[in-house]
RNA sequence: UCCGGGUUGGGGUAGUGGUUAUCCUUCAGCCUUGUGGAGGCUGAGACGCGGGUUCGAUUCUCGCACCCGGACCCA
């Protein structure tokens, strides 16, 4: 026996048949929006990830140079990819550009509960517009697959943010204050008590005083006070710009799931503006289900002409976890429309009716086995079969078939010739 | 890298310093090549690895590996 790598899955069928399921909601409710699929590579450039983030990332990378000593990369992420893609065809795409893939990504972490090392995301993105409305549309996608998949607003939350709101209330203080450190402390501010949160802002340059008023500012999130506390037009334009977003995701559905949370200030550096994640409502999965957010200056640091950027990317590990605590995983219950059983050699009749029966696109199964009648009834029933058709030799004897319709067990004899016949999909039933 | 918990047939478990390691389930076959869901019978299948203590270790002990949580991290 091998072991499995670590940090990487086996699905079997029922595992296998719950990640499609996930998948094709995902993907189906981005293609109702116009979001067109996009395939990447396994593998870029290190370089892509090593000449932004510096030589340690490599650590949490499955790099490796190949035959012709290029150092490359199982991919991480897909962000670089696209705005890559991005670059490389600016002028002829029509803008916005809306895309939408599922692949997995791999990363040389530590894994726990809803986190591997090879890990499957659907990343959906729209480029060239910096219009609230775009923002609003990744909302409301994810709102859209969300439900789609079962679960409601008593189970999910988006915490909604601005990148400037944090930033510009910290700037707005005479003191000199190190804003990431007071950001930094924000992002703790969870998991500490609220002494050793008001020390950390301390720390970072703001008074007793000050740290506490900022904490309640921050925890109020009414963005009415945040206006007034910091009239800067940093401050000012954010919240514009985040109330615009949530006043376009009311008109798109997906206010009602939105939370305004200055808190969610976490995430990666590249966010510009509106940032959010999506949380357990109940609190059970402690972690951000997935995030997402504006990153207007991406495509520029690519190389690019400045383009404007929208997107989000929920990873199915901790999405499945939500599902599964919801109470809405796709449980998968195998389907099967027919058996066709075979006692003594019938073999050429019954396959005759097995490909038939397969050409009306119906899910057909036969004996390949050589079992016994009885081991084929038990396996017929094992796999759900809605219908057996008995081919027997003593059916044939008399130029029939036996129709068994399997949750009665009620039979009927039909003549071989007219099965399956003119019927799309002949049953007990019909038959009868 | 660190902290905590764990490891007995495929899955779930009981148990013990000493004879053939318990039970449930699963799987295969049979009872029953012409009637499945129930039942019965038969069979397959396990003490993570290495060292130590001991006459004897699956059991005690040490180390390691692996698994599950968590911290850190999360581009």
């Amino acid at each position: 026996m091998y072991d499995r790598i670590k940090g990487f899955r086996d699905f079997y069928p029922g595992e296998m048949a719950a990640r499609r399921a996930t998948i094709d909601v995902l993907e189906g409710t981005a293609r109702e929006y116009g979001f067109r699929e996009i395939g990447t590579p396994a593998v870029e450039r290190a370089e892509m990830w090593t000449d932004k983030s510096g030589d340690e990332i490599v650590d949490e990378l499955y790099s490796f140079e190949d035959k012709s000593g290029r150092h490359v990369t199982l991919t991480p992420e897909l962000t670089p990819t696209v705005a890559r893609m991005v670059v490389a065809k600016q002028q002829e795409l029509s803008k916005p550009i809306k895309w939408v893939s599922t692949r997995p990504f791999w990363r040389y972490e530590q894994v726990q509960q809803g986190r591997y090392r090879e890990f499957y995301q659907t990343n959906v993105d729209i480029f060239g517009s910096s219009e609230p409305e775009a923002d609003a549309e990744i909302l409301a996608w994810a709102a859209d697959a969300l439900t789609g998949l079962g679960l409601t607003g008593e189970h999910f939350e988006f915490r909604v943010s601005h990148r400037d709101i944090l930033g510009g209330v910290l700037e707005s203080y005479d003191t000199d204050v190190d804003t990431e450190a007071a950001i930094r402390a924000v992002d703790k501010s969870d998991k500490i008590s609220r002494a050793e949160y008001h020390d950390l802002l301390i720390e970072a340059g703001l008074t007793a005083d000050q740290a506490a008023e900022f904490d309640d500012l921050i925890a109020d999130g009414d963005l009415d006070e945040v206006e007034a506390f910091a009239d800067t037009d940093r401050v000012t334009a954010a919240v514009e710009n985040l109330r615009n977003v949530l006043a376009a995701a009311e008109d798109f559905g997906a206010r009602e799931y939105c939370t305004v949370s200055l808190e969610t200030a976490r995430g990666l550096d590249y966010y510009t503006g509106v940032v959010f994640e999506c949380f357990d409502s109940a609190g059970e999965v402690s972690r951000s289900i997935f995030g997402g957010g504006r990153y207007d200056d991406l495509i520029e640091g690519f190389g690019g002409q400045p383009t404007p950027a929208v997107g989000v990317a929920p990873g199915h590990a901790t999405l499945s976890l939500l599902l599964q605590r919801a109470g809405v995983w796709p449980d998968e219950e195998v389907q099967t429309d027919y058996y066709v059983l075979q006692i003594g050699d019938t073999r050429p009749e019954a396959a005759r009716i097995v490909r038939e029966l397969r050409e009306q696109g119906h899910v057909v199964e036969t004996d390949i086995a050589g079992r016994s009648f009885g081991a084929q009834l038990d396996y017929a029933d094992s796999i759900n079969a809605e219908t057996v058709v008995i081919v027997g030799e003593q059916d044939l004897a008399n130029d029939e078939v036996t129709i068994k319709d399997m949750e009665s067990g009620d039979q009927t004899q039909v003549p071989v010739d007219d099965f399956p016949g003119d019927l799309e999909r002949p049953t007990f039933d019909d038959l009868a």
